[in-house]
DNA sequence: GCCGTTTTCGGCCCGACTGTTTTCAGTCG
């Protein structure tokens, strides 16, 4: 059984859960989450740089010890010092750091004084109310892990962007309303575009005297109020999302936004280079001594400390800094750049609108063309095309297209890769089109070898234009398909053909990390909707920022070239 | 446990809120 990097990042966050327990030395404690972080977002398997013979200590976070600990569970699954760890506390203890509220010293002095192992012995300690008697502990506690517990058995644990944004939208305006506000900005992770958010950050300008707070925490679709201060409030709405609001005056604006968008990571790496240069950061500014020397904006946060403004998409410390730095940061591609989609659907198939509903909707948002691709006949549940119901599309789009003012329809297909690679329609067939997309829709659990030998078979096509959602994956229902996404970048290459990003916000796939491959090889990559209605469209927001998280440029977006410039990438030398 | 054109040893981001305390520890973001 391989051992992934999410393996590796699992086992050194058990360490660190097990060490803070212990009370270990803090840092060595952050250590060992630095390194989980960093093989969690690291594109190629551990396991292949090993194999390469390269240094893993030149990884962020890793030194001689950690990479020999890598070396150790790479080769034989486990670590010896979380072996060690393991015996010297039950299995499910680490468990209980996960409900809110209970940190590692509340965890040791309930496993020790009361030999609570589980959360449901922690549940059953906190009814018969032996937990107010600890040390420390109090009846409010008791009744707050009591609420905790019951909580958590019924969360749901992260919210994609898109379902999060209904939640966001609804509740910024509500705060817009209050009397005493000035701007209200979502920050967080949701600010970074991130996949999915675990909690809304909310951001706002109020003067003194605002009822912002009250106002919020009375809100008609809070069912739970965590904490409420004068300048900082906790709720959970009654979706279980959980929504922090932040109240700061205007001349803080602009710390106060750095520091709720985040990431975390990446604002420690500013407040370190900040430490260096003798200044100190905060929410309220940027300061020397007593002395604030920046914050009512975000650049001035950033100048302070010898950096441009980084785009939030890019804050995650993952070499956006020192691109600053180096004044190498990326052009970032926006909405605005897209003049086409490569990927929707009619009712034809599984699509709900007509060819030219779906064509005017797309023009709306300002594309100038779109490619039609159906399912093809092996995908039966989405009524798939057989080459002559695909004909007489193609026949429809060639009518269609001189009545079309300002956008052209493309005549495509999403045609299935069979398990052996080959695709679900002849060669004839595939030859008329402008473009042939190609998915995998069946058989997502093959060997690393056979889906990635699939995928490069199915490339070899001579009318394969462009691999859609290459991962497989939807968002927290199916893991990506485990294949060698750098040899099917690079076959990409060879082969003159593209990736796809999929825009809907329950596939965001390619990933970040991938975009960032394809961008270092030189393949395009085409943000498409997936669109099945005329509604969909508007999911390409996601599908840019999604692509801006991969740090992707405007000339690496194959569909920001003009019609006739992506006819002639199209036509790529067989 | 990591890291270094200020350091191979001595640092390691910073503040709000809660509850149990009488000045602060624990937790969280």
């Amino acid at each position: 059984m391989p051992v992934h990097n999410a393996d590796i990042a699992a086992l050194f966050e058990e360490i660190a859960d097990r060490l803070e327990i212990q009370g270990a030395n803090p840092f060595r404690i952050r250590a060992y989450r630095n390194a989980a972080r960093t093989l969690g977002e690291l594109p190629q398997p551990a396991r292949t740089l090993m194999e390469k013979g390269e240094d893993l200590t030149r990884l962020p976070g890793i030194g001689d010890d950690l990479a020999e600990k890598i070396r150790e569970i790479v080769s034989n699954g486990r670590c010896s010092l979380l072996d060690r760890l393991r015996r010297d506390l039950p299995p499910a203890v680490t468990e209980l750091l996960q409900i809110p509220g209970l940190g590692p010293k509340r965890v040791k002095a309930l496993y020790h004084d009361l030999e609570v192992q589980t959360v449901e012995q922690l549940y059953r300690a906190a009814r018969d109310g032996r937990i107010r008697a600890l040390p420390g502990f109090g009846e409010k506690t008791e009744l707050n892990i009591l609420q905790a517990v019951e909580a958590h058995a019924s969360q749901t644990r992260r919210f994609k962007l898109a379902v999060a944004a209904q939640y966001a939208d609804a509740l910024a305006a509500f705060l817009q309303a209050v009397p005493g506000v000035g701007q209200v900005t979502l920050a967080g992770s949701f600010r970074r575009m991130r996949e999915t958010v675990g909690d809304l950050d909310i951001l706002v300008t109020a003067a003194t005297g605002s009822p912002v707070m009250q106002r919020f925490t009375a809100y008609d679709e809070v069912a739970e109020v965590l904490s409420a201060g004068s300048t900082r409030a906790s709720v959970v709405l009654k979706s279980g999302l959980q929504v922090d609001l932040r109240v700061v005056s205007q001349t803080s604006y602009g710390a106060a936004l750095c520091y709720f968008t985040g990431s975390k990571a990446h604002n420690i790496a500013i407040r370190r280079i900040a430490q260096k240069l003798g200044l100190k950061v905060n929410e309220y500014g940027v300061f020397r001594g007593d002395e604030r020397i920046a914050g009512e904006d975000e650049t001035s946060v950033y100048q302070s400390v010898g950096l441009p403004w980084i785009p939030p998409e890019l804050r995650e410390d993952r070499g956006e800094i020192e691109a600053a730095r180096d004044g190498r940061l990326p052009s970032l591609v926006e909405f605005a750049d897209l003049r086409g989609d490569l990927h929707a659907h009619t009712k034809a198939t599984d699509g709900h609108d007509s060819l030219r509903e779906m064509a005017l909707a797309a023009k709306a948002l300002g594309l100038e063309y779109l490619a039609i691709t159906e399912h093809s006949r092996h995908l039966t549940v989405a009524h798939g095309l057989d080459p002559l119901r695909l004909a007489r599309q193609c026949d429809e789009i060639d009518r269609l297209n001189p009545e079309l003012d300002g956008i052209t329809l493309l005549k495509g297909i999403e045609v299935d890769i069979l398990e052996d690679g080959s695709l679900d329609l002849p060669d004839d067939v595939l030859g008329r089109l402008d473009l042939v997309v190609g998915a995998v829709h069946s058989q997502f659990h093959l060997s690393r070898a056979k889906q990635t030998g699939r995928i490069l078979r199915a490339m070899d096509h001579p009318h394969f234009t462009l691999l859609a959602h290459p991962s497989g994956r939807l968002i927290d229902r199916r893991e990506p398909c485990d294949v060698d996404m750098l040899r099917i970048i690079r076959h990409a290459k060879d082969r003159g053909c593209f990736l796809e990003l999929n825009a809907h916000p329950e596939r965001l796939d390619l990933l970040d990390s991938h975009c960032q491959m394809a961008k270092e090889e030189g393949v395009l990559v085409s943000i498409n909707s997936d669109a099945h209605s005329s509604f969909d469209f508007a999911n390409l927001k996601y599908g840019v920022g999604q692509a801006r998280r991969g740090w992707l440029e405007k000339d690496d977006v194959l569909n920001t070239r003009p019609l006739a410039a992506l006819r002639r990438l199209l036509k790529r030398t067989m």
